[in-house]
RNA sequence: GCGCCCGUAGCUCAGUUUGGAUAGAGCGUCAGACUCCGGAUCUGAAGGUCGCGCGUUCGAAUCGCGCCGGGCGCACCA
């Protein structure tokens, strides 16, 4: 086995003679993780020397932590163990650092050239108070770097118009490798993870709050699957709740001038003979054709008329109580479902008389109506977040929740375990309720109890929710222990013109499912929920509900699954006060704020009122940005085709709204604005895709000139060639990322990724005006530039494309 | 009232999970950059009682307690 881990890492023959003279090739040494893990192993195995090292002092404390030292000068990693030990061995920590170094230093020498200690530089240095720090050899460590980011950027560096590397079970082929030998066939599979993101009312069009919950998730997904985890992506579609409801509502007894209004704009067809008739019968038609959802950037589309005609149902209550009586028929005819076999046209029908006369009240036409216009917000949000990149695995429908008796189990295992009670006096009577007296978390609150079942019958999300999550985590099970499971069918959408190839919706690789309430129906090969682990990307507004969720599976008797049902909390997206009067003035509306509003630092978004930014709206406003950007900046000198530049604008502006998403700190309230998200310099992901992009071009003059090189001769070039401080700043920041990639996903911070990005961008913009590598004064210059740039434009890459969701263009 | 989050440069924000060496970016302001790999870049300057106080510690932006200011929750809404 150790023979072919050697040969299938061993392309570069001379290079393995220079740094690793030994056939050797265990487990445990550097040359199984001199990828993305090197760093990791270093320290692993420093850190465990140091143990050793105290242990042989008396010491017994075992924790040992190596930092990252401050400042290159310096060193790279620092021990700092020495000062807090100074008063219980009594002596000067300098003296500890000492005898730890010196038993170091004869561990060190011991060890085989290819043990991962003996890439560090001999001759530990002792600074300030204490502080024991250890520099890397510089030359042989850019190597290994080298060797494992072979091929990145011969591959990548091409020209190459901008696409999404496809976030399923990804990584560039770089990774992929590295993963595969870092890990070894003894190591244990890792656990299945699922990350729940994105969850938008199917009401509406998307806004930039619900960007951040899914790129925040997206970028979860994909952090994830970089370390190596297999992890499946749900949306949870809520179809059956209040808020689709109202868009029924609309469609069928809103007074029809305004419904109109709403949808008149948008679909010419119906001007000749404008009525509620008409509206309803374009709406099967298009269905029918498959046109409802047309997908087309920048002119409106089906969630867009949703977006006008929702708060119009909404002011309707406001005005007339009365109206609200539609709303409940309409919940309840919802609830009842349909026959699988109704279509939309039949159901249309049903509830549109020829005469547009009175319209008839059709329990399982209205539910087969709400379905209709759930699916088609649905596709709409689908196409909105395929346009950022962002793909799924399968979407858990409400209506299938209810429809397959998820709850009805879910309360036979609360009664089961006591957990929760029938109330029949006091507010809550009624009601079941869920007791939370007991549980530490809610100690101190005036009301502990969560009503779960309401007076009427009808389940409340946190139920829902508790059914939905114990199915997640592969708890809801029946009597016999079988999993209690949803049916699944492919969700993908298909192509025009009569073919029936599927398109897939984003960028994955795999079909598109989504749940069905016939546990019998399900594709070959189908299984999703039962996860080891779970994400639920949910506003912090939402915390209360989600805690119940969690002390629920906890009382089921279930506590490490409890503890692996995690909360992935983020503030809301605000307004600034000049973005609403932007959004008045472009719109023509008058949001009605008071003057109080208007001096608060941000206003909230309200989808019941119309205010917010929707998610293609701002998408069409950035690609508009950037095409003019690309045309000030590049005038004459660029001879791309058109279709070239609208593909560079589009990544340019998917790169800003991402990374502007990830730069911030998820606790922090985002109060969007306008100019802040058009800023294409400075702080954004376009100065990140620049920099990725000036990279790849340095390789392309170089091969235009036959000074191309390769990662091979690079690594033997630079094996033994002195490494400036500048230059290797650059290489250790860029060996940090896995660390960083871990530290992120552990306090779920990507404001820590993304600010590793732009640390690495910014050293190497300024390594780029002072080391010239087309015009360098000799080779060995050359090929050092060359070989630090090398590992830059690999990293770089990987961060943006796998890790970041951000397409890196071939020209900007 | 109770709970959670935020308070760092004129403005927008990193850094707090795991205390460590001289607290960092961007924007804005001012002054600059080679006939030479793309100026969406780079260099320099000015700008800080890390909200306040007390405590723990060899060491606090980071941990604890108490205040002050702001936001969000505490539904038979989702």
């Amino acid at each position: 086995m150790s023979g072919v881990t050697c040969s299938s890492r061993g392309s570069a023959p001379s290079f393995h003679r220079a740094i690793a003279p030994s056939r050797l090739c265990r487990r445990g040494t550097i040359h199984d993780h001199g990828g993305p893990r090197m760093l990791e192993t270093i320290r692993r195995e420093l850190a465990s020397a140091v143990a050793a090292a105290l242990t042989a002092m008396n010491v017994e404390e075992a924790q040992v932590f190596l930092d990252v030292a401050p400042r290159r000068q310096l060193g790279d990693l620092a021990w700092a163990g020495a000062l807090p030990l100074a008063k219980s061995l009594r002596k000067p920590p300098r003296a500890i650092a000492e005898d730890v170094a010196r038993r170091l230093e004869e561990v060190r020498a011991g060890l085989a050239e290819t043990h991962p200690l003996a890439l560090l530089e001999p001759g530990f240095s002792i600074e300030g108070a204490g502080f024991l720090n250890f520099r890397l050899r510089r030359g042989p460590t850019l190597a290994h770097l080298l060797l494992a980011s072979s091929s990145t950027v011969t591959d990548q560096g091409q020209k190459r118009e901008p696409g999404f590397t496809p976030g399923k079970r990804g990584g560039s082929p770089a990774v992929a490798r590295e993963r595969g030998s870092s890990e070894g066939p003894e190591s244990p599979p890792k656990k299945k993870m699922i990350v729940e993101h994105t969850n938008i009312n199917p009401n509406k069009a998307a806004h930039i709050g619900h960007l951040r919950n899914a790129v925040l998730g997206d970028t979860l997904v994909r952090c994830l699957r970089f370390l190596g985890n297999p992890v499946e992506v749900q949306d949870y579609i809520d179809d059956t709740g209040v808020q689709v409801a109202d868009v029924v509502v609309g469609l069928l007894y809103l007074p029809e001038v305004q419904l109109l209004a709403a949808v008149a704009p948008v679909w010419p067809e119906i001007e000749g003979t404008p009525s509620r008739a008409r509206v309803l019968d374009a709406l099967a038609v298009r269905a029918g054709e498959g046109t409802l959802v047309k997908e087309t950037l920048g002119s409106p589309d089906f969630d867009d008329v949703c977006w006008d005609l929702y708060p119009r149902v909404t002011r309707w209550y406001e005005q007339d109580e009365s109206a609200l009586k539609f709303r409940a028929e309409v919940l309840h005819a919802v609830e009842g479902g349909f026959p699988s076999e109704m279509t939309l046209n039949e159901a249309i029908d049903r509830l549109v008389s020829p005469d547009d006369g009175p319209r008839t009240t059709d329990h399982a036409s209205v539910s087969r109506l709400a379905a209709a216009v759930a699916e088609a917000n649905l596709r709409c949000h689908l196409v909105t977040m395929g346009r950022l990149g962002i793909a799924y695995d399968v979407l858990p429908h409400e209506s299938d929740i209810l429809h397959r008796g998820f709850w009805r189990r879910a309360l036979q295992l609360l009664l089961g375990a006591g957990a929760i009670r029938k109330e029949t006096e006091g507010k809550n009577a009624g009601c079941w309720v869920m007791s939370l007296v007991d549980s530490p978390e809610f100690a101190g609150m005036a009301d502990a109890d969560k009503i779960l079942v309401r007076s009427n019958g009808t389940v409340t999300y946190t139920g829902k929710d508790i059914a939905y999550q114990l199915w997640k985590l592969g708890l809801l099970r029946d009597d016999g222990g079988t999993l209690h499971d949803f049916g699944y069918r492919a969700f993908d959408r298909f192509a025009q013109e009569g073919s029936t190839a599927p398109v897939r919706y984003g960028f994955g690789e795999g079909a598109l499912y989504r749940t069905a309430s016939d546990p019998d129906e399900r594709p070959a090969g189908v299984s999703f929920g039962a996860a080891a682990r779970v994400y639920n990307v949910i506003d912090a507004r939402q915390s209360y509900p989600q805690k119940v969720v969690k002390e629920a599976i906890r009382v089921l008797g279930h506590p490490e699954a409890a503890e692996n049902s995690v909360h992935f909390a983020y503030e809301m997206v605000a307004l600034t006060p000049k973005a609403v009067k932007r959004l008045e003035e472009a719109q023509g509306l008058d949001f009605g704020l008071s003057e109080e509003d208007l001096s608060k630092p941000f206003i909230e978004m309200s989808g019941r009122r119309g205010i917010g930014v929707k998610a293609d709206a701002l998408l069409v406003t950035l690609i508009g940005e950037a095409e003019r950007a690309i045309a000030e900046r590049r005038g004459a000198d660029d001879n791309s085709t058109p279709e070239q530049r609208a593909d560079r604008a589009r990544a340019i502006a998917v790169g800003a709204l991402r990374y502007q998403m990830a730069r911030q700190g998820r606790n922090r309230v985002l109060a969007f604005d306008f100019d802040e998200a058009l800023a294409f310099e400075g702080d954004t992901g376009p100065y990140l895709q620049y920099s990725a992009v000036r990279a790849a071009k340095i390789f392309e003059k170089l091969g235009a000139q036959g000074l191309a090189g390769s990662p091979e001769v690079d690594a033997e070039a630079v094996a033994a060639a002195a490494v400036p401080d500048d230059l290797w700043d650059l290489v250790f920041a860029c060996a940090r990322t896995t660390e960083m990639v871990e530290k992120a996903v552990g306090a779920l911070e990507f404001s820590l990724l993304a600010g590793h990005a732009r640390d690495l961008a910014q050293a190497f913009h300024k390594l780029y005006h002072e080391h010239p590598v087309l015009h360098a004064e000799d080779e060995g210059a050359r090929a050092l530039r060359r070989g630090v740039f090398r590992v830059f434009a690999a990293t770089i890459a990987t961060i943006l494309e796998t890790l970041l969701g951000i397409p890196v263009p071939a020209e900007m």
